[in-house]
DNA sequence: GAGTGGTCTAGACCACCTC
DNA sequence: AGGTGGTCTAGACCACTCT
């Protein structure tokens, strides 16, 4: 029995799968396919709305909707702020706030965030620890015109929490990849000087003005996983 | 003037990210803000269906819709074929195979393939090139009662393609990770033992059966990157 | 029990694109 | 020019869960 549009996702799933629809061609339109389960066709179209989401299927008006050729899937993964992290695994959260000055920042930092070179930002180093441990070493650039009048306090509050709660659902990237850890890092963590660290870079803006750009520095053995 | 669910949800973005409705609060229902933009109520459940799935507010029957404390923000990723993402970058795809023969799986492999350790899978080694220069090393076990009965030639078309177009659309986990590289994965990347290597890993299954489990060890700078 | 979100329907109009 | 998906409406019923 075919019933709402999470078993007309399934069905449809299950043709392509079995190539009984392959990759390339044409499926039968939205009213066509209504038809077929007896089902308004506003149903079918949540169910393909949610397959193209996917990378499963691609539409178009007019063309109709193709079983996608080489299906980029498209894969959620969660950014949960760190102490909330941390608690996820069973462990309690500290962090240590290690430096917060006023310093120019280096140039790629700058472009990326779209702002001078010379303009002094906040420089912050955070040491985020899991049961005591180690658990992520963060360096951020802070726009000082985000801040209030009176600078936060920090060492109470974490930079990360401080800003959800303050800037909160700006637009960004992020990127992760791989680094060899510098000698600060490799000092601070406790690991060997080019020890590989799994590494998180995000910049954040709100409304085209940038807000901070922080870089994350995961202890060995940190991992970021997800369901396809 | 708002319009459609788009506006709908940057008004209600705008609400939340300017503290009028802070975090942690009751926002109005959906047909009080129906009523409010002049809209059906489908259209307003469609705007904060997005916000939800985006992580931005929590919505329970009953309980009403409220403004996420802690925003575990959701970001997707794009999973595209190795092939893909070469030619992307502007460059021409290469591959070798550098191994196949029947092995029996290491422990980890085979506990997370859920099949007994003793059972000889597929093992197969290929080197990915852009513009012939080393992009990625990929070692696989493959599930060998999903080959057809007489072996796919594996030199001519990737293994990976292969699957996306022969076992498509099957379920699985990614999980990313950092490592130094091994002494084979140093050798056949041409990098110094020991050199951070961003790694991707990769179990896939199809309807209870194991696939395959892939394990990608990039060349030096690659990068992850999405926006949020 | 009652209020809220989740979904479905039948119909309509529109935007876009291929033909 | 016509067909297709994208969206909106007005109404309805249901599922969940808080009180």
């Amino acid at each position: 029995m075919i019933g709402g549009w999470e078993d007309i996702r399934a069905e449809v799933l299950r043709r392509i799968s079995t190539q009984e629809w392959p990759a390339g061609v044409l499926i039968p339109t939205e009213e066509a396919l209504a038809q077929e389960f007896g089902c308004a066709r506003a149903t079918v179209s949540r169910a393909l709305r949610e397959l193209a989401q996917a990378g499963v299927v691609e539409r178009r008006r007019k063309a109709g909707t193709r079983v996608a050729v080489l299906p980029v899937r498209r894969a959620t993964l969660e950014i949960p702020v760190i102490r909330q992290e941390v608690q996820a695994r069973g462990q309690t959260h500290g962090f240590q706030l290690l430096r917060a000055e006023r310093l120019a920042p280096p140039v790629p930092v700058a472009s990326r965030l779209g702002l001078a070179a010379q303009d002094p930002l906040w420089y912050l180093e955070t040491l985020h620890l899991a049961d005591g441990q180690p658990f992520v070493f963060e360096t951020r650039w802070l726009n000082p015109a985000i801040l209030p009048a009176v600078m936060p306090d920090f060492t109470a509050l974490s930079v990360n929490e401080w800003l959800v709660k303050n800037v909160s659902y700006a637009s960004g990237d992020i990127a992760f990849s791989a680094a060899g850890a510098t000698a600060r890092e490799a000092e601070v963590l406790g690991v060997a000087a080019g020890a590989a660290l799994f590494i998180t870079e995000r910049s954040t803006w709100r409304a085209e003005a940038a807000i901070t750009f922080v870089r994350l520095a995961h202890a060995p053995g940190y991992r970021v996983q997800t369901v396809v």
